[in-house]
DNA sequence: TTGAAAGCGTTACCAC
DNA sequence: GTGGTAACGCTTTCAA
C-alpha cells in the first residue's frame, strides 16, 4: 500500500507526477474489496454505513478520482459521458450561441462537449466525425458541411446516434432541428413589399446549403404572393463571407436598375452589404432585412431588421433529440421546425428612395 | 469470426447496433496475431509488407475504428488525445475567438477540445476542472473565474498541466498568456487625453478579476502622466454585463460633473456605454475608447476606437505552452505579454464638448 | 519479424 | 451485504 505522498522532490528534480490512486489504493487503505470501492463510487445502496464511511474516507485521503474512461471500457452501455458538436465555426455568433446552448444542456446530462469547426468544408466533416467515433462519444450533434451524408449510416450503426441542426440530412434519414426557413424569409420580403418595394434583391451564401435554398424559396413564395416579377440578377449566391457579400451589392447598385431593397439570407452577408450601403452613404436610402439576427444589430444606424432564427432554441431541442437516441429512443427520425421572429427595427422600414413606387421618396427615417 | 454485416433487421425491428469490430477481429479474420494489428495500426515499421496488407484490408473489411480510450488505458503515457479549455462564455465573442484559435492549434497535434463556460463562477471551474480530470484530459486551458487556484496543485501533480490565459494564476505557480492590460489601458487613456479630454471615466467590469485591476491601473498611470486628476466617482467597476454598464455611464452623465470621455475597460461595457449615449443622442458628443474590439465596431457611428487583443494570438501561445508541457517540459513557469494594438477608428478622436478644454467644442466628426 | 501473456482501471457476473 | 474472478480493448514485455 505505498501511496506516497509527493513531497515536491529533491533540489532541481522536477516533481514527477505521482501515480494516481486507484481504486486498488482505496480498497487497500480502506480494508474492503475493490468491488465494494466501486460500489460506494456507483452509489450502490446495499452497502453498510460503516465501510461505505470507511471508503469515503479513504477517497478522500488518496484523492481518488475515477478513470471514466477505464469505467467507459467495461460498462455495459459504454457511456464516455461526451458528446461532439461539429459546426460551422466555433467563432462565429450562430455557432457560438447554438454551442452555448448544447453545452447548458449536456451539462444537466452530465455530459461535456467536443466541439469542433467545419469551416463548411465536407472532408473536415468526416475527418471530424470520424475522431469523435475514435473518442466513443455518446453522440454527435452535425450542423453538416457535405453535400452528403451517406456515410453517417455506419456509424449510427456502430451505435453513434445522430442528430442534425440548422441543416438537414441528404442521403441518410437522421433527427434534425431546423429554422423555419421558407417561411421566414417568405416574412421577410413581404415586409419590404409591404413597405412600398417592387424591386427587392436576394443576397446568399453558398448555393449548396440547404438553409440558402430554402430561404430562396420564401424570397420567391413572398414576390410571386404580391405579383412582383423577378428579374434577372437579382437573386446573388455564393456570398460567403462579409466581402464578398459587400461587392455583390456595390455591383448591383452599380447596375442600370439597382434595387431598392435587400433581403439578405444570412448574418454574414447582412454585415457585407450594410458595409456598402455605409461606405457610399445609402445606409438610409436602401432597406435591409436580414436573416439570422447578430450581435450589434441594434446598434447600427439605422438598426437593423431581421428575421431572428431562435439559435439557442435550436440547439436546445437537438441536443434533447440526441440525448433521447442516447437513452435508446428507436423511433422513426424527426424533423423539427423552429419558428423565426421578424424583429422591426428601422433598416427594413426605409421607404424606397424613388422611381416605381408612388409613396413618399427620397429622405432617411430619422 | 461472427462479424454480421447488419441487414437493418426485419419490419419494425429497431436495428440494434451491431458489436464494433475490435481488434481480435482484425487480427482474426487476417489470419495474424493481435499484436501484429497494433503494430499496423501504429505504423510500426517492422511487419512484413504482406501481413501489414492484409491486415489493412480487413480493417476496412470490418470497418474497424481503435477505440482510443481503451489505447490511452493501456498506454504508458496515458494521453487521450484530449485538452479541456475552460473559459468565460463560449458564446462571447473574447472566448468564441480564444476558443477556435486553440482549436485549430490542437488539431495539429490531433487533439480534441472539451469547451466549458464558467460564467464567472468560481464554483463552476471547479466542477469543470474535476470533469476534466477525470475524463483524463491531457491538460487544461483556463481563463479562470475563481480568486484562487491553489487547488489546481493536485491536478498538475497529478499529472494534468495547467496553462492560463487572459488571467494570471492565484496561489499557484503556472504558465500564463496574458494581454498587456495595463500598458494598453495607458495608451487609450494618454490618447484621449491627447484629444484634449481632461475628464475621463473609467468603467471596468469586476473588481476582483485581475485584467479589470491592471486596466485601472493603467488608466491611473496615464492621468497621472498627463497630470490629471483623479476625480471621485469617475471610476466605476463591476459591471457585468451592457446593461449595468448603460446605467453606470447614465447615472455619469446625469452627474453634476460629467466626463467628456469614457475609457470602457472591456467589450460588453463598452457596448452598453455605447447604448446609452446613442439613447441620449451623445455618441457624437462624448468620447469613447474600448478596451478589447468586437465584431462591428467599425459599423457602429461613430466608429469605436479600440484597444484592440490579440485573442488569436493569446490563444495560439497558451496552447503552445500546453502542448510543451503535455511533451514533458518542466522549466519552472512563464507569463507571457502580448501586445494590444490601438485601433482608430473615431470614438476616440471626438474632442470635448464643453467646458475646461479651449479646444474646438460641439460638433462631431463627419 | 512475429506472437503469447500480462496488465491498464474499471464493471459484470456469480458466488458466499 | 460482500468479494473473487473474468473481461472490456488495447499496449507492453518478453520470448521465439
Amino acid at each position: 500500500m505505498r501511496v506516497s505522498v509527493n513531497h515536491s522532490g529533491g533540489p532541481g528534480a522536477a516533481s514527477e507526477p505521482v501515480r494516481r490512486a486507484t481504486m486498488r489504493d482505496v480498497a487497500a487503505l480502506s480494508g474492503v474489496s475493490i468491488k465494494t470501492v466501486s460500489r460506494v463510487i456507483n452509489g450502490v445502496p446495499s452497502v453498510s454505513e460503516e465501510l461505505r464511511d470507511r471508503v469515503t474516507r479513504a477517497i478522500a485521503r488518496l484523492d481518488f478520482q475515477p478513470n471514466l474512461a477505464a469505467s467507459s471500457l467495461r460498462r455495459t452501455d459504454g457511456a464516455t459521458r461526451q458528446i461532439a458538436l461539429l459546426l460551422e465555426d466555433v467563432a462565429n455568433p450562430f455557432s457560438a450561441t447554438l454551442s452555448r446552448a448544447v453545452e447548458d444542456a449536456a451539462r444537466e446530462h452530465g455530459t461535456l462537449v467536443l466541439a469542433g469547426s467545419l469551416d463548411e468544408d465536407p472532408q473536415r466533416e468526416r475527418e471530424l466525425v470520424r475522431a469523435a467515433t475514435l473518442h466513443r462519444v455518446d453522440g454527435i450533434l452535425l450542423v453538416p458541411a457535405g453535400p452528403d451524408h451517406g456515410y453517417l449510416h455506419r456509424e449510427i450503426r456502430n451505435g453513434t446516434p445522430v442528430v442534425f441542426a440548422d441543416r438537414p440530412p441528404r442521403g441518410l434519414a437522421a433527427d434534425a432541428v431546423l429554422s423555419a426557413n421558407a417561411e421566414g424569409a417568405r416574412r421577410a420580403v413581404l415586409h419590404l413589399a409591404d413597405h412600398g418595394h417592387t424591386e427587392i434583391a436576394f443576397l446568399g451564401d453558398g448555393h449548396r446549403i440547404s438553409t440558402a435554398v430554402e430561404r430562396l424559396a420564401g424570397y420567391r413564395a413572398a414576390l410571386a404572393e404580391r405579383g412582383l416579377p423577378e428579374r434577372p440578377g437579382r437573386a446573388v449566391w455564393d456570398l460567403s463571407d462579409p466581402r464578398s457579400a459587400a461587392e455583390a451589392v456595390a455591383a448591383m447598385l452599380d447596375s442600370d436598375d439597382p434595387p431598392t431593397a435587400l433581403f439578405t439570407a444570412q448574418n454574414l452577408v447582412t454585415i457585407g452589404a450594410i458595409r456598402t450601403l455605409q461606405a457610399r452613404g445609402l445606409h438610409g436610402e436602401v432597406a435591409v432585412v436580414g436573416f439570422d439576427d447578430f450581435p450589434m444589430a441594434d446598434l447600427l444606424m439605422p438598426r437593423v431588421t431581421v428575421v431572428a432564427q431562435d439559435v439557442a432554441g435550436i440547439g436546445a431541442l437537438a441536443v434533447r433529440r440526441l440525448f433521447e437516441r442516447i437513452a435508446g429512443d428507436t423511433s422513426p427520425p424527426r424533423e423539427e421546425r423552429v419558428p423565426t421572429a421578424l424583429v422591426v427595427r428601422g433598416s427594413g422600414e426605409i421607404p424606397p428612395a424613388a422611381g416605381r413606387w408612388s409613396g413618399a421618396g427620397g429622405s432617411a427615417p430619422r
